[in-house]
DNA sequence: TTTGAAGATTAGTGTAGCCTAATGCCCTGT
DNA sequence: ACAGGGCATTAGGCTACACTAATCTTCAAA
């Protein structure tokens, strides 16, 4: 009888297309905790709820995920790293595109969509280096770390900020071209200081002024120029408070 | 009775990867003339030759080929532009990766290979703009245009060259990392000039002294560097006469 | 407590691409 | 002139991943 010879593991096969989409939806949709439900992926990659399902099952057999029935999703740690892995590769190549390819950043988010998928580790690396190592992508969203680690910052909606605040647009929570466009035209762009000068009620607009430096030298008291927010954007814009008050 | 109103005809579907391989391997397996037949493609493709029967029979059905049963295929014009293009987005790739991001020109390829099917359009053009419009890719292969056009030179192997002729290495026929390390180390890039100084029988190995600058000035006579090449390397390098005798 | 609607899942299809095994065509050598 | 080898093709199957239609769970409102 011969002596139990036990093989090596067979290496896990790589992850497909649609799996790292669906990875990378779960991930988004359960940041704030709690479950990702059937639906609400089936919404954000445009697909048949149906097909969702049948999706839940093969990731979960592969342990990537963890599938509580008619409840919804949540990662495992393996299906976190492989999602963190995504996300890094996108938002360095957003990152990239703008810097040294001169491209919007209204029109980053569909390339990259589309190359995340196609990039070695070794070419996001070499990208990451001629970067600089950057932190954020163009719309302020942190970058994972290699090691898959990721910054959690506690930052509020434009929409929730008091009035009075003086804050820093710290990301656009947003990957519409036509909307950053004009997020970008009205100078709304991250690392700009605001002051919430004024909200109407009934969900109605946010007054910020814009610009002002940090140490309010210039104009007339107060003379940054003013800009007024819908709701709808305002919900987009996550603000930090201003550090040098 | 309605008019007979004409729908236009629907946007025809984009190339899947899968047939983007088959036209850039039927491109390549054509560029002599003739037919690339069935083995040759599965060859290639390292994909089994029932398989490229059926894929075949697609690609002619949409127009992209012509199918000569039991003797293989040709592009049709079509077929020829869609390969063209994927030729060119591969070979600005490979340059992009080699100037602008440090690759050596043994390890471009596979990234190439992937990231061809996942580029926009837009991408390869700011790439080709960032670089200078280059005409070769870094194994001195020519850049097809934009507009589909490539250019077709004579060139003669290593192999097949007389003794006594000075040439220049204009392109490397290979993409094995390993073959392209060693020849690198040994000087042989395209550019470089090339005397032919022996040929040994039987498929021996061909002697080139290398790197004579033009005006042949510097050292006593003949004095470059000489490189032994064998066969199999000698079929890869493909030269034009030097111009400058 | 029951009922109904919303949402999840199962059932059954379809397409793209790959595979192996079986069969068919072509051509060269005897 | 034809036998046989080499290559191409057909037959039949499999996986991934999408779809629609039908069914099942859950939960909240009456």
């Amino acid at each position: 009888m011969t002596a139990p010879v036990r093989q090596p593991p067979p290496p896990p096969p790589p992850l497909t297309r649609s799996v790292e989409d669906y990875l990378k939806s779960i991930f988004h949709l359960t940041s704030q905790g709690g479950f990702a439900t059937t639906s609400d992926i089936a919404a954000m990659l445009e697909i048949a709820p149906p097909s969702v399902s049948g999706m839940m099952k093969r990731l979960s057999e592969t342990g990537l995920i963890e599938h509580v029935p008619y409840r919804g999703v949540q990662l495992t740690p393996q299906g976190r790293r492989a999602a963190l892995k995504m996300i890094r590769r996108h938002r360095i190549l957003e990152v990239y595109l703008t810097h040294m390819l001169g491209y919007d950043w209204g029109d980053v988010h569909v390339e990259a969509e589309r190359l995340e998928h196609a990039v070695s580790e070794k070419l996001i690396e070499r990208m990451a280096d001629a970067l600089g190592a950057p932190r954020y992508d163009p719309h302020g969203a942190p970058i994972p770390t290699a090691a898959g680690e990721i910054e959690e910052a506690e930052l509020v909606t434009l929409a929730d900020a008091d009035v009075g605040a003086t804050l820093v647009l710290q990301e656009v929570g947003d990957e519409d071209p036509e909307r950053l466009h004009y997020l970008a035209g009205q100078g709304l762009t991250p690392g700009v200081r605001l002051v919430v000068v004024d909200r109407q009620p009934f969900n109605g607009p946010t007054t910020v002024r814009i610009g002002e430096g940090g140490g309010g030298g210039g104009g007339g008291g107060g003379g940054g120029d003013t800009r007024v927010v819908g709701q709808e954007l305002a919900l987009l814009l996550f603000c930090r408070p201003a550090n040098g008050e």
